[in-house]
DNA sequence: ATGAAAGCGCTAACAG
DNA sequence: CTGTTAGCGCTTTCAT
């Protein structure tokens, strides 16, 4: 309880200069003398006031982590991430949940600043482009999976055209002849890149997506099952579908198990999100886009502690999404020759 | 960038000293002295910097949130409330997360002794006894969902015991007769507590719930499937079914219908966890007990407050559980007269 | 009512 | 290689 450097350089009978130069390795000393100052420390079990030494260095190797609207699914993996890559540097992680609320935001963005912490992440439940956290704060800003409205800032996340392209180039792969895609609602940007990227992978083999095999609705199990009987009242030949999130085809799968339709044999299905808990237990468990939060959230971590120091490169860019195969859709690259010079699928994590 | 209360007083044209007091609002002086310095604070945009000032206040207004086990499923709700407790302090919330790991454990709380933080909560995935954080740490500790072994602890967590009441209560009253159990592994305490809970439900009714109608085996809806098929078979004259989880439940209505059992006419169904994305889609949705972590979060963070300036007491506290009704056993306290002087049912919130 | 001075715990020049 | 000195930005006696 208040052991100061002081006490350690007084129990080690040196300056407290000299103790903080051997407690942080700097400069040049007699190796014993550095022993006898750690010795010091260790006895006295001193640990230096970061709070102090920020004072002077302007590091406080702090950084915040402020969410618009709450801590969701994706967050875990995410945190799980930027914590990795921070922890390299031995930055801790300050968070700030502003629930929506302008205010609240304005308020944690203060205390943000008056902890003067190296940076910032911001983060959100959507892709789409939001307002810009504040102008002029004294520390770098990253937007990790929402992105910012202005391109002056930089933002990192997920490149939802390349899963859609993933999941549809999955069907394919399974042989799939006629495919649908039954999804979210249409104004979120990921609905509406995941839906270019499967038409992208369609076109690329001389197929489509037309219009009305596109169902928007909700992200939820119900409007999958809805979603998914009307589709199939419709058009009785269909042989693959992509959801636009795995409760989606939770939801989609119940309905097919309801009017006898057998996954993969009749339907091929393929999810997104790559959340375990639903996608493993869906029979059969489930094949699906992972969005590889927790790489997204390294990047974003190793990209701010480079901001300390470096200029942030503005923009938007987007990362890689991975694809799980599980048994609602289990082609392998190696089933048709075909696919022979795709790239490796990613295995299930 | 770095206007520090030197520019503000400058600018005020007041002392160092005269301009702290004014932004701190201590100390008696002129209301218009007053008003010049924070009229010059907000156009110079000063923001005290708060690492400074706690190295003469001593108090950081920040708490460490270390988690021995990831961010769970549960981890949001909790969160929320202490970051709700806590911004009544206007306290930030450092994250820490130890992975299980000894060695990381370590150094995240030499990291949170260094940044000489205000207390620390120590969570985790389960309610059992777990080893002490640490000993001799400079800051109260407050365990929050999981216990410590230590009794000279403070630890606040769920009255499992509570939740397995309300679970058969709700069962009871919706005029179950033979009602079984279907849960996790027996090892973890929380388990043991709701069968525990349950038990002394149906006593009150002279009833009981025999060795052979509790069945213990995995958190997941697989368990939930086939252990649900497996008491079905065993048992044909079962109306009631408490699971362990909202993971077993809806493995278990899955299985009721897959085998033309209705719910709740045939056979009522709770859940455990209010897990409102599984139990709200679950068909019939779920009734099933509430934690109220939320409400635990608050309590842990309101605790770890009143710890600055007062002495922690000892011991686990256990919170009261809260049941949401739903489809799957919609009784109500006014069905059957016989539950007239019961406590009201909190609504699925 | 205001200001000068000392100090919180630590780091970083610069001498010696 | 080590110690002296001078802050970092802020709060807090204690004079005035």
């Amino acid at each position: 309880m208040g052991v100061t450097i002081r006490d350690v350089a007084h129990a080690a009978d040196v300056s407290v200069a000299t103790a903080s130069k051997g407690l942080n390795g700097k400069g040049r000393m007699r190796a014993d003398t550095r022993e006898r100052i750690l010795q010091a420390a260790r006895e006295l079990g001193f640990r230096a006031n970061r709070n102090a030494s920020s004072l002077t260095t302007g590091r406080t190797y702090t950084v915040g982590l402020l969410t618009r609207d709450g801590y969701g699914r994706f967050t875990p993996q995410l945190l799980g991430g930027v914590e990795d890559a921070l922890s390299a540097d031995t930055c801790s992680l300050l968070l700030c949940d502003a629930r929506r609320d302008a205010v609240r935001e304005r308020h944690y963005l203060d205390s943000l600043t008056a902890r003067r912490v190296d940076g910032l992440i911001v983060t959100g439940r959507a892709t789409d482009p939001a307002p810009r956290v504040g102008r002029d704060l004294p520390f770098p800003v990253v937007y990790a999976y929402t992105t910012s409205a202005d391109p002056r800032d930089t933002s990192i996340t997920v490149d939802d055209a390349h899963g859609g392209w993933l999941a549809a180039r999955q069907l394919l792969r399974q042989g799939c002849r006629t495919i649908a895609h039954l999804t979210g609602p249409r104004s979120y940007r990921a609905v509406r890149d995941r839906v270019e990227g499967a038409r992208t992978a369609l076109a690329e083999h001389g197929r489509e997506l037309p219009d009305d095999l596109v169902v928007y609705g909700q992200f939820s199990e119900d409007a999958g099952y809805h979603g998914a009987r009307a589709l199939l009242e419709r058009r009785r030949d269909l042989d693959g579908l992509f959801c636009g999130n795995d409760q989606i085809a939770r939801g989609a799968a119940d309905a097919l198990a309801s009017v006898g339709v057998r996954v993969p044999d009749d339907m091929a299905l393929v999810g997104f999100d790559n959340w375990t808990l639903l996608a493993a237990s869906t029979r059969p468990p489930l094949t699906t886009v992972d969005m590889n939060l927790y790489q997204l959230g390294r990047v974003v971590g190793e990209t701010l502690l480079r901001a300390v120091d470096t200029e942030l490169e503005p923009g938007v860019r987007r990362l890689p999404c991975s694809i799980a195969v599980r048994g609602s859709c289990p082609a392998g690259p190696g089933d048709d020759p075909a696919w022979a010079g795709d790239a490796p699928l990613v295995p299930d994590a």
